[in-house]
RNA sequence: GGGCGGUUAGCUCAGCCGGUUAGAGCGCCUGCCUUACAAGCAGGAGGUCCACGGUUCGAUCCCGUGACCGCCCA
């Protein structure tokens, strides 16, 4: 029954982690009448492994839905990962170009998607040990993944149902075209960087117009002016230079007669504001940039040229022309691959595409009316303002690891349909039927995660029991990616919100505040951290510091203060096993912890630490409850280290009586021990199931599965409370003179006390000998409102007590001034709350009465 | 350009509905190896709650303006 000395959490965290998974206990099962709490994983990508930041949302999940699972909810984590489309296929390809493979020139497509399946499997494989390793108490018998079979037959039956309902589209629009990724990319995909640049004025004929991009325009189709600009009247034409091309001067609101000279160049085939207004004025389309980033032929003479070439030799020209009216720096924003950063190229072209307005809709109505609650309710105003400026979202991409679109074309006859089953002959003209060669966005499929994991389109037992999900806890980098589009498909789909309610959390920053990235070289790795420290401790670390809103700041000073707290717990419960053994005590548990209380006439210690308990546990209920982690972890912490460790274990130590054996003490003892375990058991699971075990549990079972403790109000033990606060005070006082006065620690002393308290008590966590009864003026006396207390010292030692009976004083003039000013003031007398005045005359009294003490010193 | 958030102890942050002497952890200072724990124990110092104005009997908290920092969108 020994343990060992030192908390070597690499001794046992392993061990549970395994056996949590294999015993398969964390697997939910619906019982009819019992509340649900259910929740899907943000599924990671399968691009490598997990991060801090990962590791942040798996412990607050983990924690939330531990608690769940005892306070006695039908609980669900389901696991799972994401494909993760583009991101997966860049992995991929750039290892096969690290072996000198280009994938689409050298493989085809089966080849390639066996290879990025090759690579889903380790992927996956390491982030499910992962998870394993951090403890995370999901579901494994329901993981899923976006690409499995069930997966994609939810995806068709989205996609044709919504192809049917004519919300899916197909047509020619301006897109992000990545030329690096070679796909088209959504909005969403492409950011926006502030780059030093230039803007160039060139002379069209009578007018100048000025841009950041002058290869475009070869591809100008007009000059547009403001309808109102009178300096343009009359003019109906201009010769664009270079190509010599006549091209249309128009009326268009897009010109800004403030700007520059109130004339814009349009090149609708590369500018999504110039494509509108295209679309306005009829103006024809010509593509100069393809897809490859180079020119097209109809650049003529730079045909080939890649386009910052062309850019160099087109401004050369333009100069040689004389046209080069002046160039100026100039700031861009210029758009580029979320992925591969890469200059994104807007680009007309034929693509797929969701018609947002209606769905999205729906999903802004869902927040407003608080079917869907989001935490931090700032994140509301973000939602807002984006969904209710959706714009239609492009789905396909011109991968190859991903959902094929479900559309097949006849050659023959022209024929499109879409179909949730293949198709290989044309149903009008039986020719051949070739399937679309573009993959869907992965945001589609993930998109259908809260209802597709649970068996949908099928009616399942589990899309009936855990739909919608009770709890999404995720990140705010994707709350328009993901959580937008699951809201929509979501009510769309299922008539139902896919959960009640969202808790955005932080980002994890490095000790600098720094993001982490790779490119920083500053990630921490979980596996690396929770090797050194402990899962617990890590677990702990980023608990402490997730306060709703803010970000993590994640410094080693952290990680070694919650090891120093798992080895508190560690060495507590070493002392307990000790004295267990001295005292021959068995193991012993009680029948309901939950329902245990000390005797009414316990030591005042036992009844007052369940007291507090009852306390802690009303806090850690409605911290997880709210998700305010911060406080759940801060809330234990203070019970187990303050109340549990330094006050409740050092009043019992004097108490251990060799060989007493089972009594009501130890039971007392051990029923707050195990509760206090189990109050802290979501936050740090392993160390408490390993206690737990060592406490006595019974093997095969564990503690996850144990109820948690309740708050009862009944169970305030209003005079034990008194009790022991006042004994602290006393003590405290002791040890504070003794400090004061520089006195050694070890030196003997007696004093008197006003007040009954436990003499036994006093002197062994103060080290005096103290008696009940008047002070003596002779000694050093601190008094409070409660209790005079006096010690008798050596003479000579006067002098400090004079310094801090004035410092006292001082302050406590102070607080009675400032009272008796707010009391003597007819308007706050007037104004105030009856319980803030009270308030006030009750401190004022017990100021007075400490002062009355002081000065009859 | 539009929007959002932040500014509280040396550091990282709490502080709910406006009302005690504004809190915690780390760090710092002093003293202790007190038979669980030096990854420990006891005690202590440290604050113009960014600035200015307003509302209020009363403002760290609400409102306005400004400064600085960060983020999102175009």
């Amino acid at each position: 029954m020994q343990l060992e000395k030192v908390y070597e959490p690499r001794r046992f965290e392993p061990h549970w982690a395994q056996w949590w998974v294999e015993s398969g206990i964390y697997r939910a099962e619906w019982q009819p009448g019992k509340p649900v709490f259910s929740l899907v994983i943000p599924p990671p990508n399968v691009t490598g492994s997990l991060h801090m930041g990962h590791m942040l949302e798996h412990t607050e999940i983990d924690v939330t839905v531990r608690w769940h699972r005892m306070k006695g909810d039908v609980t669900l984590w389901l696991p799972g990962t994401d494909h993760a489309g583009i991101a997966t296929e860049m992995v991929v390809s750039r290892q096969l170009q690290a072996k000198g493979i280009q994938y689409r020139r050298d493989l085809s497509r089966e080849e390639f998607e066996k290879k990025v399946w090759e690579w889903k499997a380790e992927s996956g494989g390491t982030i499910k040990r992962q998870m394993i390793q951090i403890g995370t108490s999901c579901d494994w018998s329901r993981e899923r993944f976006t690409y499995d079979p069930g997966m994609s037959r939810a995806v068709r039956e989205v996609f044709v149902t919504l192809y049917e309902k004519g919300v899916i589209y197909r047509g020619e629009y301006m897109v992000n075209w990545c030329p690096g990724c070679n796909t088209a990319i959504s909005d969403l995909e492409t950011v926006h960087e502030e780059t030093a640049g230039h803007m160039w004025h060139i002379r069209y004929g009578p007018l100048v117009v000025a841009t950041t991009r002058p290869e475009t325009m070869l591809g100008d189709t007009a000059v547009a002016v403001n309808p109102r600009d009178e300096r343009y009247a009359g003019l109906t034409s201009v010769t664009l230079p270079l190509v010599n091309r006549e091209i249309p001067v128009v009326r268009d609101e897009i010109a800004d007669p403030e700007f520059g000279s109130g004339a814009v160049k349009i090149t609708p085939a590369h500018d999504p504001n110039d494509f509108e207004a295209g679309k306005r004025h009829n103006l024809p389309i010509i593509q100069v940039i393809g897809q490859d980033a180079r020119m097209t032929d109809a650049a003529g003479k730079y045909a080939g040229l890649d386009r910052y070439e062309a850019r160099k030799r087109i401004v050369e020209d333009l100069q040689a022309l004389g046209v080069l009216e002046r160039v100026e720096d100039y700031t861009v924003s210029l758009g580029k691959c979320q992925r591969c950063r890469t200059v994104v190229e807007p680009l007309v072209s034929k693509q797929w595409f969701v018609r947002t307005k209606p769905l999205a809709a729906k999903a802004i109505a869902a927040v407003d009316e608080k079917r869907i609650e989001i935490i931090p309710e700032v994140w509301v105003k973000t939602w807002n303002e984006w969904m209710h400026n959706i714009r239609d979202w492009c789905i396909s991409r011109q991968l190859w690891w991903g959902h094929r679109i479900p559309v097949w074309y006849c050659d023959s006859c022209g024929y499109e349909m879409a179909s949730r089953d293949d198709v290989a002959t044309c149903p009008k003209c039986s020719g051949p039927l070739r399937q679309d060669p573009d993959v869907l966005d992965t945001w589609f499929s993930s998109g259908l995660w809260p209802f597709s994991t649970l068996g949908w389109p099928d009616q399942t037992e589990d899309l009936k029991h855990f739909y919608p999900t009770t709890l999404l806890i995720t990140g705010f980098d994707i709350l328009f990616f993901w959580v937008a589009r699951m809201s929509m498909l979501g009510i769309e789909f299922m008539g139902e919100v896919p959960f009640r309610k969202v808790y955005i959390h932080g980002l994890v920053r490095d000790a600098e505040k720094q993001k982490m990235s790779k490119t920083k070289g500053n990630v921490i790795d979980p596996l690396v951290v929770t090797e050194e420290y402990g899962t617990d401790a890590v677990r702990m670390a980023l608990l402490t510091g997730a306060a709703p809103g803010t970000d993590i700041v994640f410094s080693p000073e952290r990680l070694d203060t919650s090891r120093a707290f798992s080895n508190k717990i560690w060495n507590a419960a070493r002392f307990l096993f000790l004295n267990m053994e001295r005292c021959s005590v068995d193991p012993w548990m009680a029948e309901d912890v939950n329902a245990y209380l000390p005797a009414a006439n316990a030591a005042v210690e036992d009844r007052w630490i369940f007291s507090r308990l009852n306390e802690c546990a009303r806090e850690m209920n409605r911290a997880i409850d709210s998700c305010r982690y911060h406080e759940a972890a801060q809330s234990v912490w203070h019970f187990i280290y303050d109340d549990f460790c330094d006050w409740y274990i050092e009043l019992k130590k004097m108490k251990f009586v060799e060989g007493c054996g089972l009594n009501d003490d130890w039971r007392n003892l051990l029923a707050v021990f195990e509760s206090a375990l189990r109050l802290l058991h979501p936050v740090m699971p392993f160390l408490t199931e390993e206690l737990w075990h060592r406490l006595g549990g019974a093997e095969g079972k564990s503690i996850s599965l144990l109820a948690y403790p309740q708050f009862d109000p009944a169970r305030y033990d209003s005079e034990a409370e008194r009790e022991i606060g006042l004994l602290q005070d006393v003590i405290r006082a002791a040890r504070n003179l003794r400090a004061d006065l520089g006195l050694d620690p070890k030196m003997p002393l007696e004093g008197r006390v006003s007040i009954a308290v436990d003499e036994v008590a006093v002197q062994r966590l103060a080290g005096l000998k103290i008696t009940v009864g008047e002070v003596r003026k002779t000694g050093v006396v601190r008094s409070t409102a409660a209790f005079d207390l006096s010690i008798d010292v050596p003479a000579g030692q006067m002098e400090v007590q004079k310094k801090r009976v004035e410092k006292e004083r001082e302050q406590l003039e102070k607080n009675i001034a400032n009272c008796r000013r707010q009391l003597s003031d007819e308007v706050f007398l007037g104004k105030a709350p009856a319980k803030v005045i009270d308030s006030i005359r009750a401190k004022l009294a017990e100021y007075e009465a400490q002062l009355a003490k002081l000065n009859a010193l």
